[in-house]
DNA sequence: CTGAAAGCGCTTACAG
DNA sequence: CTGAAAGCGCTTACAG
C-alpha cells in the first residue's frame, strides 16, 4: 500500500525524476520542457492518482503546508467559530491547520510554540497570554510570519488582527446612557492585557462623553481562573454591594454568561431593574429572555483577515507589520430595556 | 537560523551521527552503547536543546506523530468540546491534532480524508457522513488505524467509540412518561445514519413500554441543510398541526434550540403547557427559563476512550476492532415539570 | 561497543 | 530540451 512516487511516474514516462518534478510543480515552460513531454506527464500522473509526499516536500523546501492556530479556549463559542472560518479560508489555499489552546496559561503557550516550531508550520496564527512577549519575539527570528489575534502587545513590533475594542466599549457606554440608565458599572477581569484595558477605557470615555463618569465603586474585576460558583457568588456579593447600580457592561461573553445567573438569583428582571450589555456576542444571549444586547465582533470578516495577511507574508515575506482592527457591531436587544 | 541536527551533535561528542540517534531514541542500552558516551551525547543534546526534525524523522518511518480529526462541525459545542478532549490527551502521548468539519457534506469528507492520507496522519478520528463507507473501507486498507466517533456504519467492520443513543432515547421517553405527559411528539432529522435510528426506535420502545404508542402523526422529520428561519417555520406549523401534543423529545441540540424559539413563538409555556426534552446538552439548556432537560452524554469520558483506543491500535494494531458504548446521563430539568 | 552507508521522496543548482 | 547528482535530517540493517 505504498503511494505512489515521482520515480514511479518517471519510469513509465520514460523520462527522469526531475522532469516530472519539474512538469508537476507547473515549470515545464519555464523549463522548456516539451509540449508532448508535458502532456505525457500530467496524464500518467492523473491516471495513477499521484499526491506529492509533503513530508519529503517539507524536508526538502521548509514548506509543511501547515499554520499553526492557538486560541484560548477552543470550546469558547467565539473561538471555534472563528476557528471554523480559519480553517475553511486556509483550505482554499491547500494549508492544514494544527490547533491548540492555551488555557490563558503561559508555560502552556510556550509549549506550543516549541511544539508547532519543530514541526515546522509556515505560519503562526496567535492568541497571546500575558507574558509572552519574549517568546513572540524569538520566534519572529526564524522568518516565519506570525499574526496575533484578539489582543496584541503594543511593545512588540507583529502583524495582529483584532476587534477595536476601545470602539466596543465606548459603543456599550452611550447605548446604556441613551437608554436611560443612570448608574452604570462595569464588571471585567483582572487582565492587563490590551483588549481587555481598551475595553474598559472605550467605556470610561463613552460615559464621560455623556456627562456619566465612572465611579470607582461601579468597577468589579474579577481572575480569569475560577470556577462558575465562585465567580457568581462574587458577582451577588458585588452586585448587593451597589443597590444604586441599574446597568453593568460585561467585558467578556462568559463574564455576561455568569452575570445572567447572578441577576436572575437576585430577583432582578434584566431590562427593567438591571440594563445589560455584554462584550461578544453568543447563542444564549440571542436567545435568553429578555434577549441580551452585546456588542459583536465580526467574526467572519476577521478570520477572512487573519488567513489572508498570514497567506500574504508566507508568499511574501515583508518587514513592515500588518495591522487590522475591526469595527464592533451593537447588537441591541431585550436586556436594554428600560421601559 | 537553522535548526540543529544530530550531525552537529555527532560532531560535538565526537561520534557518529548513528549513535547519537540510537541514544537519543532511548536504544543506548539495548544497543549497548557505553555509559559515558550515553551521558555526554544526552548531555549536548540538552546543552544544544535538540529537538528532532518530525518531517524527516516521518519520511523515514512513516510516523509523523499526527493525528486527523474530522468532526461534523467544529462550531457546535458537542464537538468543540469533545475537540478540545482530544487534543488534550492526544499531547500526552505527543501527538498533534490537525482538524477539521464536514459540514455533513459527503464530498467534503471524501476530500479531507484524501487531505490527511497524503499528509500521512498516524491514525484517524472521523465523524462519519452518509454514503461514506467505502471511503471508510478503503482507507483502512492502507493500515493505519481509524476510530469513528457520534456514529458508525453496522455494515463496515470499524473501531467505533459512540453513545448508547437507544438508551438516550429510551430514557427521554420513560421520563417523559413518568412526569404525566400523555401526548408525546418527537422531531427528529431525515438522517438515516445509525445515532439518529436508535435514538428514534429507543424513544419509541420507551414510550412502548409503558403503553403511551407513539403516533405517527406526532412524528416530525427535518433535513438538515435549512436555514434557522425555515426550521422555526416548520416546526411551528408541526407544533399548530398536533394541538393535542403535550411534550417533545428533540433529537439533536440544534433541534431542540430551535424548538425553544418555535415553542415560544406560539405563546406555550414550556414545562406547564409543553413538556420539552432534547438530546446532548448545551449551556443554553441549562440557562434558560426554564431550563431544559436533556439527555447529555459524557464528553470527557468519550474523548479519553477514543484517544485511548487510537493510541493502541497505533502502538499495537490488531485486527479486532474496538467498540465502546456510553451511558447517557439524564439531565432532568424545569421543562420537564409539569406541575 | 561503534560507524559507514543506504534510503525515505522530494527539489534544484549545475551540466550538457 | 533533459538528466545525473546532491542534499534536506533522520533511522536502521549490516558489518566489524
Amino acid at each position: 500500500m505504498k503511494g505512489i512516487s515521482i520515480k514511479d511516474i518517471a519510469k513509465q514516462a520514460g523520462v527522469s525524476p526531475t522532469t516530472v518534478s519539474f512538469v508537476l510543480n507547473g515549470k515545464g515552460k519555464e523549463k522548456r520542457i516539451s509540449e508532448t513531454v508535458i502532456k505525457k506527464i500530467s496524464k500518467i500522473a492523473a491516471k495513477l492518482k499521484y499526491k506529492p509526499n509533503q513530508l519529503a516536500r517539507g524536508l526538502r523546501t521548509g514548506k509543511t503546508k501547515t499554520i499553526g492556530l492557538i486560541v484560548e479556549d477552543i470550546a469558547n463559542p467565539f473561538f471555534s467559530t472563528l476557528a471554523k472560518v480559519v480553517e475553511d479560508e486556509a483550505d482554499k489555499s491547500g494549508y492544514k491547520v494544527l490547533y491548540s489552546s492555551t488555557e490563558d496559561n503561559l508555560a502552556k503557550a510556550q509549549g506550543l510554540l516549541e511544539v508547532l516550531k519543530y514541526r515546522q508550520v509556515d505560519g503562526y496564527i496567535i492568541t497571546p497570554t500575558k507574558g509572552l512577549e519574549k517568546d513572540i519575539e524569538t520566534l519572529q527570528e526564524t522568518g516565519k510570519p506570525i499574526i496575533l489575534i484578539d489582543r496584541y502587545f503594543p511593545n512588540v513590533a507583529t502583524n495582529y488582527v483584532v476587534l477595536d475594542n476601545y470602539q466596543g466599549g465606548f459603543d456599550a457606554a452611550t447605548h446604556l446612557v441613551q437608554q436611560g440608565y443612570k448608574h452604570i458599572g462595569i464588571v471585567t477581569t483582572t487582565s492587563s492585557l490590551v483588549q481587555m484595558r481598551d475595553r474598559f477605557n472605550g467605556f470610561e470615555a463613552g460615559l464621560k462623553s455623556l456627562n456619566v463618569p465612572l465611579q470607582k465603586q461601579h468597577i468589579k474585576r474579577m481572575p480569569f481562573d475560577q470556577q462558575r460558583p465562585a465567580f457568581i457568588a462574587e458577582m451577588k456579593k458585588f452586585l448587593q454591594s451597589v443597590p444604586a447600580l441599574d446597568a453593568i457592561f460585561f467585558a467578556t461573553n462568559y463574564l455576561g454568561i455568569y452575570g445572567i445567573e447572578a441577576i436572575r438569583s437576585l430577583g432582578l428582571q434584566l431590562g427593567r431593574d438591571m440594563g445589560m450589555i455584554s462584550f461578544d456576542d453568543h447563542d444564549i444571549f440571542r436567545l435568553n429572555t429578555p434577549s441580551i444586547s452585546c456588542v459583536a465582533q465580526p467574526i467572519e470578516e476577521m478570520g477572512a483577515h487573519i488567513v489572508k495577511v498570514l497567506m500574504d507574508e508566507i508568499q511574501n515575506p515583508t518587514e513592515e507589520r500588518h495591522h487590522v482592527v475591526l469595527g464592533p457591531s451593537l447588537m441591541i436587544r431585550e436586556s436594554t430595556e428600560k421601559h
